[in-house]
Order: structure tokens, then C-alpha cells, then sequence
RNA sequence: GCCGCGAUCGUCAAGUGGUCAUGACGCCGGGUUCUCAUCCCGGAAGCCGGGGUUCGACUCCCCGUCGCGGUACCA
């Protein structure tokens, strides 16, 4: 840098939930801020009394917290700083930038047949009161320099005269926006690109209110749905908070959102936060769109989950096993999870499939999945016989999973199958499921009575149904 | 409509004026394995189209096409 500290801030709207654009934009800002020294600033843009809540703006701070991106400065509150937007509206009047306009929207349609933007009725009409707008210049064009598209223009014949101050007084956001960042002194402003059309006027404003130090600007990328359209609230999974429920780890969902748009100079993807920090460089992000892929971020989440110590794994899995779990809470026991937990913990893509994963050991009777039921049981010629084997077996057998196995394979070659066949019944009557953790080891968990049980009673069902 | 941005396997990324165009996810096949998962090996799959510039363009320029964003007294 060039003596003159980096400020950056992410300036979010609380609707209630961090968007994970909103986030990966977050996520930027402080990569880019982390690894030049400079500031990060977090700002609420709530200049919506509906949306200028507490709870509302402390949901977007737990979120960020959640992610492990904190702020230097903040959060500053727009809605707490009306004052200095009139004061800045009020300048714009006197120098002559801003006139009122008392035109309603249907007027202008009206007058416009369609076309958008505002025809410029009430410039010279001299108005006191009503809606306050920015003279836009009728020549001349305003270049917005950006760190990853280049230098894009605006002509200013093709902006028009848009509104700074509402009626009742208030600021809308790009009034709001232009003032906030000359206060704080902001250097780059990095964003979603959505937003790139809107520059321009910022920048035209800034220049009225007598501002010659203009920020740098950054656009990033938008994050796609797979019809390749801004993520949206209303057909996307878009808050962040819901990922977490849906059993993802900040930091895989973090290293996840970084990869959209950025990419380390090495090949690698999986990458510590302090490597991001060192390599983040905002000139590298891609200009184009990137689709959130779930696919990926399971895959990524998993390798996370697969790197946890054990201790951790079990701790963080807590909340999926305690909240609403799918058996009588009362049946759970922490050690017999501990004791099954590295199984688990590299089967899970995400934490919300662990339960699915233990469920039989803490169930009464397993839930049965009755594909697998009939396939391996139901259907099966040799599964009476394997079962019965297996009681006989399991009886006085010394109860590990070493000494399991090694009777069950003598069972399996009395039968001239493979393990892999001979366990399956042994498996599906236990656990309910054809797929799960190591079988033995799950019986040595499960314990001998509870195993022969579900054995017997797999057994006796069968002669009873056929 | 107008303004703007974008374009490398299905997806996310890398890449150079001359490369067998790289990695990852996913997919397919194989191996390891008590199922599954992990792990290992292998495979299919791509430079939007047309013009230029050049000895030579995936790469640079222009046009087109397509996609997307914006076009509010929302942010």
C-alpha cells in the first residue's frame, strides 16, 4: 500500500438472516482487509424502520461470529445517522445539485410511456418540499475504477435525476451510502456486482458533496442458482443460519464461499484460514458468476468433519443428538456415542447425518428400512439360517469385535458365502439398515442382549410370515 | 427497450501468443475393505460462434450469440 491505511466495510441490510452472498461478500472484505493491515468496518444499512430491529442486527453479528469474521469498527447504524444525511442533502440544495420534485411515480410513468428513469419535470420549477433529487449532469460520463472488471463507464445522459431524500425526509440508500463511506474514510469498496450500475451515482454525488478522494471499487462476482440467477430468497436456500442447522462447519462453509470467485496460486482447495489471509489478493477474484454447488460444499464439509479431533467431533455433534433427536431423549448415552463416534464421524458429510447413523443404538427397536428388510431378510433363502447361526454363535462368544468377526466369518464359510453376504441379514436386523458403521464394532457397542434380541426377533418373524 | 457485466469439462477454479489445456466436486470403471465411507489407481468430459492481428491464437482486438445484473420516494 501507499502509506494510506486500507479501510473496507460490509454494509448488509438485517433482513432477518446473513445471505450467503452477503457473507462470501463479508468474507471478502475481510480477507482483503486482513491481509493488507487495513480496517474492516461492519455497517448496517437499516434505514427501513422495519428492518432497524436489534434482534434482527444481532442475527447478522452472531452469524458473522459464527463464520469467524470479526470487524475492527461497528456496527455504525444508518438509521442513527439521519443527521448527517440531511445535513448532506441540504449542501446538495444550496450548491444547486438537488431540487425537490412533487411528481408521483404514476406521473412520471405516465409521462415516460415505459421508459425508465425520471423526464427531469420539476428542475427548474423551483420547489420547497417534496421528494429531493439529484441533478444529474446532462454530459459527460463517470468512469467507476474497478480492481476486476477494469474501467467501466457510464455516459450520464443515461442517469437520471433519481431521488436522494425521500418526502417524509429520509435518505435512501444511495444518498445514505455516498455519505457513510467519505465519513469512514472508506478506501475500497468491495461488493456484489449487482450493485455496479449503481456506482456511477455515487460517485456523481460524492463529487457534488466536494469529495476529491474517491474509493477504488471491487465488484464480485454474483453467486448463482443452477438456472444461473442471483440467489434469491424466495426459490433458494440463501441464510446462512440454515446451513449451520443443516449440520455444516463454519470453517468448511467459510473455505467453501472463498472458493467462489478465488483460488489460491497453488492447485490446493482445502485451505487454513491464516493461508487465505496470506494469499487473498482482490485483483485475483474471477469476474464471472459462480453456482453454488452443494454438492462441493458437502464434499468439503466432509473432509473438515473428517479432520476434527475425535473429542471435538463428539462435541460439536452434541447439539444434533440432544435437540430433537429421533429417539426417547432419555435413552441417549454419551459414552456408547463416544464409543462409535470416529465411525461415524468419517461417514458424515454433514453433523445432521449422525444421528441417522447411532439412531439403532439408542432406539428401542431400530427403524427398519423395508428395502433392505425384505432384500436381506424377507427374500433371502440363507437368512434364517445365517440368523439362527448368528444367535447360536453370539451366545456365549466373547463380546468384542475382534471375536465377533472372527465367528461370524466361521459362519459364513459353514455357509460357503462370502462375509459380505453372511452379514447382511445379521446387519439389516440389528440396525434396520444395509448400510451404517462397522457391524462388529456396532454389536460390541450395542451389547449382546440387545443384539441376540433383535436377532431373535428378526428370526422368529420370519417363520412367522412364511 | 436502454445501460452495464460476463463467457475454459455438468460445476468451481488454474492457465500460456506455441501446453498431451491443469486441479477439485460430481460421474463411470477397478483395487483395498464385514456393508457403507475412507484411501489408492484409471477413465469419460471443456477453451460459445464469426471475423481480424500474428509465422502461430483458448489466450489480444472487433462483431455476434447467449446468460446475467441494473433500470424504485428497495438496498
Amino acid at each position: 500500500m501507499t502509506g494510506v491505511t486500507v479501510r473496507v466495510r460490509f454494509s448488509p441490510a438485517p433482513t432477518g438472516y446473513l445471505h450467503v452472498g452477503g457473507a462470501r461478500t463479508a468474507l471478502f472484505n475481510w480477507l482483503y482487509a486482513r491481509h493488507v493491515g487495513g480496517t474492516f468496518i461492519l455497517r448496517i444499512e437499516d434505514t427501513d424502520p422495519a428492518l432497524s430491529r436489534d434482534d434482527l442486527i444481532d442475527g447478522i453479528q452472531r452469524t458473522m461470529r459464527w463464520l469467524g469474521i470479526d470487524w475492527d469498527e461497528g456496527p455504525i447504524r444508518q438509521s442513527r445517522r439521519s443527521e448527517e444525511y440531511r445535513a448532506a442533502a441540504e449542501q446538495l440544495f444550496r450548491t444547486g445539485h438537488a431540487y425537490f420534485c412533487d411528481c408521483t411515480r404514476e406521473d412520471v410513468q405516465a409521462r415516460t410511456k415505459g421508459d425508465a428513469g425520471y423526464d427531469g419535470r420539476c428542475r427548474e420549477r423551483g420547489l420547497t418540499a417534496g421528494a429531493l433529487r439529484f441533478r444529474s449532469p446532462d454530459e459527460g460520463e463517470t468512469v467507476v475504477h474497478d480492481l476486476i472488471r477494469g474501467d467501466v463507464t457510464f455516459e450520464h445522459t443515461a442517469i437520471e435525476d433519481f431521488v436522494v431524500l425521500r418526502t417524509d425526509g429520509s435518505a435512501v440508500f444511495l444518498l445514505a451510502n455516498a455519505v457513510d463511506d467519505m465519513d469512514m474514510a472508506v478506501t475500497h469498496v468491495i461488493r456484489g456486482e449487482d450493485l455496479l450500475a449503481a456506482t456511477p451515482k455515487v460517485l456523481l454525488l460524492r463529487d457534488a458533496l466536494g469529495d476529491t478522494e474517491m474509493p477504488v471499487f471491487a465488484h464480485l462476482p454474483l453467486i448463482v442458482n443452477e438456472k444461473r440467477q442471483k440467489l434469491s430468497k424466495r426459490r433458494d436456500d440463501v441464510a446462512v443460519e440454515e446451513y449451520r442447522e443443516r449440520g455444516y462447519l463454519p470453517e468448511a462453509m467459510r473455505n467453501y464461499l472463498a472458493l467462489l470467485g478465488w483460488s489460491p496460486a497453488d492447485d490446493r482447495e482445502i485451505l487454513p484460514i491464516e493461508d487465505m489471509v496470506a494469499e487473498f489478493e482482490i485483483d485475483d477474484v474471477k469476474a464471472s458468476p459462480a453456482f453454488f454447488d452443494l454438492k462441493k460444499l458437502d464434499a468439503i464439509n466432509a473432509e473438515y468433519i473428517r479432520a476434527l479431533p475425535v473429542a471435538t467431533f463428539v462435541r460439536e455433534s452434541l447439539p444434533w443428538l440432544e435437540t430433537d433427536p429421533p429417539w426417547p431423549p432419555e435413552r441417549f448415552d454419551l459414552a456408547t456415542f463416544e464409543a462409535v463416534a470416529p465411525l461415524v464421524q468419517e461417514r458424515a458429510r454433514t453433523l445432521a447425518e449422525v444421528p441417522g447413523m447411532v439412531d439403532f443404538l439408542f432406539l428401542e427397536q431400530p427403524v427398519v428400512d423395508q428395502v433392505a428388510w425384505d432384500r436381506a431378510i424377507t427374500r433371502n433363502p440363507t437368512a434364517p439360517a445365517l440368523l439362527a447361526g448368528a444367535i447360536a454363535s453370539y451366545r456365549d462368544v466373547h463380546w468384542d469385535a475382534a471375536a465377533l468377526h472372527g465367528v461370524t466369518t466361521e459362519l459364513a464359510e459353514r455357509h460357503d458365502l462370502k462375509l459380505a453376504k453372511a452379514q447382511a441379514p445379521i446387519r439389516v436386523a440389528v440396525t434396520g439398515r444395509s448400510v451404517g458403521p462397522p457391524l462388529f464394532e456396532s454389536l460390541h457397542v450395542l451389547g449382546r442382549e440387545r443384539t441376540l434380541e433383535r436377532l431373535r426377533r428378526a428370526k422368529d418373524g420370519l417363520s412367522f410370515s412364511s
